[in-house]
DNA sequence: AAGTGGTCTAGACCACAAC
DNA sequence: TTGTGGTCTAGACCACTTG
């Protein structure tokens, strides 16, 4: 960890590209990668505990103070979670309080818990070979292997949302019903448990549809009801797309909540 | 400001309630709220530049580091821009790469540019009274003064989003059609210069709805085609709602795009 | 009591923008 | 050259958790 002058740019030339701007990175970015490099290589796994601010301060050779902005922008992304006195810890999707963080339809009530968790019923799940397109999204080469699933999530017994998902096959190798439908919790929850992959952040494109005759007859409305549709792409650390999702969300006592800022 | 210890909670006794715990304030929280203040009371306006860290520093008698850890907080929420060199600034709707901000309907090629900015036609714009539910989320009476806007947004001619708006009317007072039309940039940006109203944050909920006759006729499609509904409430400083605006959007060409974290 | 994160300060220096 | 925000450090002390 250079010091003075914080390293213009500590990099390895990856190819023969020559930057204008030398790029300056402070120190407290420079660490920031450091931690991330050790939440990848899963030196760290969710729930569990990372080294205090001082014990990374000596690792690194540089103050408490550099170490802290590391971990508050890292907090700030939802990475890790701070917590007084106990430590720093890396965050998970089965914490109670960011449980469901990716799924936005909420009752038109607003009363998630009275609803309780969704009731999960498994359609299908298969291995099959990527779609052009698939493959495009998720970083693959067409005919790669994926895992297919469909499924349909109800609450209070009223089927809500079907949803089909694409995963790498590599990293999902072993995926069954079983696993999708048994697990307690989210299924990012058991996808960290199960397969090592955190979900960090997902992107989402949504549309209004209507339902074909199949999608009435699984989600039990009538034939071109208006559905929403969302299709969302989730990323592991590093921006490396891990999930296609296609949902078709009834919308009749349920909202998608966002919030803008 | 208090300073040792760092007042446990200066604010005064609104009610009669007793706190358990004294809900320690750190003073960066404290510095916050006063900046907040002077944002509220316009003494610094939209895309002007506040004091200097050093300058505010001396004003509230604390460090420069406190100052910044309170702006820090405001520009993490949109309400202040830094800028290297020159200073921090009142954050507006008017800036180029934050306009539009809250309009998160993107053409599927995602190239906005090409596009340029809605065409506006504005259908309706006059003074009216609060219904019951349009006060609730007003914060007004029922029966109190509101302006009421109906208008279409076109993109490439292709009329896309119906939308309606409520405002309340004292806030509002003089809004007409043809401020409404005749702004060039985003309608926020015009209620910050004409009205010294702005929009902090909004909420949305989000539904697939069937067009209606009248919405097909104004929107240029069939009748029954699925629309996205997206009513959001749009709050000032303070978390003041100040606009209820209810869109329909057509989603052929276009989708709601949205980032999960 | 010991260990963790959280706050606050003061000072030095760097990067950027404007004059 | 000057003034702004941005980085980095070191140390003191506070608040929260656990033993």
């Amino acid at each position: 960890m250079s010091q003075t002058p914080p390293s213009s740019n500590d990099s390895a030339a990856a190819d023969g590209a020559v930057q204008a701007t030398p790029a300056f990175s402070p120190l407290y970015q420079q660490i920031k990668v450091l931690i991330l490099q050790s939440l990848q290589d899963g030196e760290w796994k969710p729930g569990e505990a990372i080294p205090s601010e001082i014990e990374l301060a000596a690792r690194f050779r540089v103050s408490q103070g550099t170490v802290r902005k590391a971990i508050d922008e890292l907090a700030a992304e939802n990475l890790l979670v701070r917590r007084q006195g106990k430590g720093t810890f890396v965050a998970t999707h089965a914490e109670q309080h960011v449980r469901y963080r990716f799924l936005r339809l909420i009752p038109d009530s607003g009363d998630v818990d009275t609803e309780g968790p969704a009731q999960r019923e498994v359609l299908e799940c298969k291995r099959a070979r990527a779609s052009a397109d698939i493959a495009r999204t998720l970083g693959l080469r067409t005919g790669d292997p994926v895992v297919q699933v469909r499924r349909i999530l109800s609450f209070g017994g009223v089927p809500t949302i079907l949803e089909d998902l694409w995963l790498p096959g590599n990293a999902f190798k072993g995926l069954n019903a079983g696993q999708m439908a048994g697990y307690h919790g989210p299924t990012y929850a058991m996808f960290e448990v199960e397969f090592g992959v955190r979900m960090v952040r997902a992107e989402e494109r949504i549309r209004a549809v209507a339902a074909d005759a199949q999608q009435a007859m699984l989600l039990k409305v009538e034939q071109h009801t208006p559905l929403l549709s969302v299709e969302r792409v989730a990323y592991t650390y590093n921006d490396v797309p891990m999930e296609l999702r296609r949902g078709l969300y009834v919308t009749e006592t349920h909202h998608y909540r966002n919030e803008l800022s």
